[in-house]
DNA sequence: TTGTATGCGTTATCAG
DNA sequence: CTGATAACGCATACAA
């Protein structure tokens, strides 16, 4: 015998078993009453209502395991976060996400499973920390250094994955991202429509794709041609941007200035600073526009134009995706759009001298 | 037959049977060797290594689902708020406490199941809804107005539930919650020890515990008798702390006011307004403080004096509390301290004229 | 030291 | 319409 009464952790769980015993039927009658009764079955309506009645006097709930072992489904979905599940330092992006993503499951009658990546801090996660996701019957993944050997297991097997981020290396992978591109066309049309003829985008220099979409919504949106000095790629931008290179620049003719928005801010903040010592003022001497939204240390003066992303909208994308997969449908628009902002930062260029 | 190879979804999982076979043992060795082989039992090194090769040979993963069903328990545990699972409106104060539940949990190898109360903002919760935290192995409960009836049900069924915030009516019920009593008393000794005599606090006209708390302690701290009339309730802060209250109570010989933290901040806010209405300043013409942080809007200036709420610290005292409810210890230390905050609107009272 | 037999809770099939 | 019964993949007393 293996233990019956004695090593048992899941204390007071009441079973369908236990379910059944009260309601006088049988287990399986049980699970058919509960489970919807997809065979068509036809019940007495009398047996379905002491069922019911039974499951809710015993405060009855499927345990989630053995729905999934059984390869049925069990109503969670995940959030996997590579980096840990409540990233501390961008909280500001990362919490609004998060309602997005708990409302839309709520309305879809799902629950949400947080999977925690790296448990204790350090950046790899732990061996098998990826698979746990399988107990859920589909997983968003969060966070840019993905291990792409373990999700492409994963989707391989057909596991309902959706990556939040534009992602394209892993074929297969299904994502939602933000359409940088369109956001910071709209911004820079909004300049020329200004009437600024040179602009500069100033960005760091890594190869994301939040960071490469957006330049070339920038390039797209110039005017001209001949714009290869229209973007500034720097690693260091407290050091790059002086206010010496901004006169440097309003001396060739560039009007306006475009920032973009990063986790620290860094190429924004260089920004403000820059045309602060330099003694000049937006949008008097010149032009500003941040691609997204600016630190919240720095949030509220002045406003910058450009524009905000959804991040709660974000969040409802990524779990239609998702629940669109586990549907076997096709999915729709992986996009989702910005909210231009006018802000206050931006207006036409002065005039010539 | 029971489709065996017919509608299996569950294609190329390779399972310990077949690492078995390829392993030339049985699976119960395999179980063993990867289970990291709790039991003590010695296994030939031999033996180890072929499973071992074998298993990494197939890519061999553990099933979550079946892991979990066979150890009788998930290794889930709940959240589950009264408002929202995601309250929108007090991010601030959500999401550190998310942090720590997050982070104790993933250090104790459990992952996090949200909940939503109610989902669409409507108050009452689905009816069902308190039932589904069964999913879980134990679960965390916030939110000021919880449904007694509902959550008596899952205590007196020996479900491990945690409220998050002192709590006493519900008998059975744990709770954690912050030292308001100690922090509340330690602001006012520290207003004694400026040389402060008469000090009133201001707090809003309900009875959660978190104000009874701090008024306890408030009243704990002060020297003498006589403490009648230090406490102010009003259900109106805007309209009754107003610039001609203020006189009249400096006129009587107060020279410090403590305000009570709330969602909205309210009491502060009308006692900073109130004191700039009367043109005087703090900390020279009188002491300031606040039983807790300011609202997110006037964060910064100036900084009140009084204690921060350790919400984080929150999070993972919850956490332990039910995780050793799960295991059947008796638990620890129910209350988190808070950290004394110096300020700059505290200092001694102006001298007698 | 390794293999056999069982059970975890659900779903699904099939015979009464 | 209902009740056995067999998986699902893994862990664990117990036998060999």
């Amino acid at each position: 015998m293996t233990g019956k009464g004695a090593s048992r952790a899941r204390r007071g769980r009441p079973r369908q078993a236990e379910v059944a015993r009260l309601a006088g039927v049988s287990q399986t009658t049980v699970s058919l009453v509960l489970g919807g009764n997809k065979q068509g079955i036809t019940l007495h309506e009398d047996t379905r209502r002491r069922v019911l009645a039974a499951a809710r006097e015993l405060g009855y709930v499927p345990d989630p395991a053995a729905r999934r072992l059984a390869a049925a489904r069990n109503n969670l979905l995940g959030v996997f976060s590579f980096t840990a599940t409540f990233p501390t330092a961008v909280e500001h992006s990362y919490y609004p996400f998060l309602v997005g993503v708990e409302q839309e499951a709520a309305a879809r009658g799902y629950d949400l499973v947080l999977f925690t990546g790296s448990s204790s801090g350090s950046q790899a996660a732990a061996p098998g920390a990826l698979e746990r996701v399988r107990l859920a019957d589909g997983c968003l993944f969060l966070g840019r250094h993905l291990p792409a050997d373990g999700l492409r297991r994963l989707v391989e097997h057909g596991y309902p994955a959706v990556h939040v981020g534009r992602h394209e290396e892993l074929a297969g992978l299904a994502w939602v991202g933000v359409d940088y591109v369109a956001a910071s066309f709209e911004v820079v049309r909004h300049l020329e429509g200004l009437g600024h003829r040179r602009v500069v985008l100033v960005r760091e220099d890594d190869e994301a794709p939040a960071s490469t979409d957006r330049e070339r919504g920038f390039r797209s949106g110039l005017a001209g041609p001949g714009a290869g000095d229209a973007v500034v790629r720097t690693a260091d931008p407290a050091s790059d941007i002086t206010p010496g290179w901004l006169r440097a620049r309003l001396a060739e003719g560039v009007t306006a200035f475009v920032a973009e928005e990063t986790d620290t801010g860094a190429a924004w903040r260089a920004l403000l600073a820059a045309v602060d010592g330099a003694g000049l003022s937006a949008p008097d001497d010149l032009s500003l526009a941040l691609l997204g939204s600016p630190p919240a240390d720095l949030a509220a003066r002045p406003e910058p134009a450009g524009f905000d992303i959804p991040r709660a909208a974000l969040g409802a994308a990524a779990i239609r995706m998702l629940t669109a997969l586990l549907a076997g449908e096709t999915a729709d628009e992986p996009l989702v759009a910005c909210a231009f902002r006018p802000g206050t930062t931006a207006g036409p260029p002065p005039a010539a001298p």
